[in-house]
DNA sequence: TCACATTTGTGATTTTTGTCACATAGTTAT
DNA sequence: ATAACTATGTGACAAAAATCACAAATGTGA
């Protein structure tokens, strides 16, 4: 089956923040060069993409902005909502849970994680935590499907596979560590420090060729 | 000239990363397979990489990790270091800032921005604050090239120009916001939602159809 | 009504990225 | 020696992703 690539749901997230930032200015319809314009694109893209999930634009009228903001949350959420569990409250998980805090409500973290018996039972930035020995036996009478690790690198494979145990099917990975699981499981590898040395290398480049157009 | 792609670099840093972790277990030399595994690649890819920075292995003994890593460091890095400014003390700013607090000495944070004087003149996890209205004078005095954003969205096109003004050529972005910027500036995205919500997408495509292997 | 301007949808094409497969070269064992 | 292995380096190839470019659709205005 013509199965949809990564890359394009990845867009297709983008859009639809896009949308509703648009939607709160009271537009009401929107171009592909617009949006392409707004995402970083190009418009020929955002066509192709909009098109994977069957949603179709009017010539001269573009997208109506509501409908197919409605189209692309059919075709990504789950009507009956999904709850996310983290793992590992240090300084970057409590940061990633102050930040989906009052997320939206059909994609929530419900459930965090930690060995730390001092923050155990705790509420931290509204989701209870709980330890980590709970994890695989919460997450499976939950239904929880989705995880996100941040703990430190030398964890991070024994808590994927707790994870993976507890039925999580998809996976934000913030240690870098490449995760070693069953490949009907998806992971995500969020690397910042890869992100780092990436943008000093460029700067690098910057500094030893003063003149090239770079990106 | 034989222009190195970004894909490359990424993995390249993952390599990198991977090499030290086995010098540190005492290895000496490594295959093309080795490595491959430990970062989720092949082996073919590993060793095209590692021709585009001209570094050459011996067949039967593989790459000398010692050397290899030389290899890399001398490619990638600034021989006389580089420093990084972080502006947004928030939640995410911080664990950023205590995360790469005691990091590789060539790539530090150096110097951090905020708007709010509560913080500015302190110093957070090892990183002096200073006041947004500083950046762009002190970026250009010290001759920072790499900044990172941890600002919240509405303010992240600002904080990019100021950046940008203060002659910094590269930028992990953290703010939800596509920067519009002189394109020999580079951008590194970090899209924490969109990766959120791309892995709760896998994670329904397994509800929707239990059968499938993905990724 | 008819020419014209604008924008979508998509086949064809190009560019980029990754994989294959095999000649070459180092190593071991007999 | 030389035969049998093992691993690299790389040209040839395949797959994936992005772009081009144009027909078809829609609206505008004289």
């Amino acid at each position: 089956m013509p199965s949809i690539s990564g890359k394009t749901i990845g867009r297709l997230c983008v859009y639809r923040r896009q949308l509703q930032r648009l939607r709160d200015e009271g537009k009401s319809n929107v171009y592909s060069h617009q949006l392409a314009a707004l995402t970083g694109g190009s418009a020929a893209q955002v066509r192709r993409d909009l098109m994977a999930i069957g949603y179709r634009g009017t010539p001269y009228h573009g997208y109506r902005i509501d409908e197919l903001s409605g189209s692309i949350a059919s075709f990504l959420d789950d009507p009956d909502g999904q709850e996310v569990a983290l793992v590992g409250l240090g300084n970057l998980g409590r940061a990633i849970l102050a930040y989906f805090d009052g997320w939206r409500p059909h994609l929530t973290i419900t459930a965090a994680f930690d060995v730390d018996p001092g923050k155990v039972d705790r509420v931290i930035h509204g989701c209870k935590c709980y330890a980590i020995a709970k994890l695989e036996s919460i997450t499976r009478r939950r239904k929880i499907a989705v995880g996100v690790i941040c703990v430190p690198a030398r964890e991070a494979q024994t808590v994927a596979e707790k994870l993976a145990g507890g039925g999580v099917k998809a996976i934000v990975n913030f240690a870098p560590r490449r995760l070693h699981l069953p490949d009907d499981i998806y992971v995500e590898d969020i690397d910042v420090t890869t992100a780092l040395e990436k943008a000093a290398f460029f700067a690098l480049e910057h500094k030893r060729q003063p003149d090239s157009k770079a990106k």
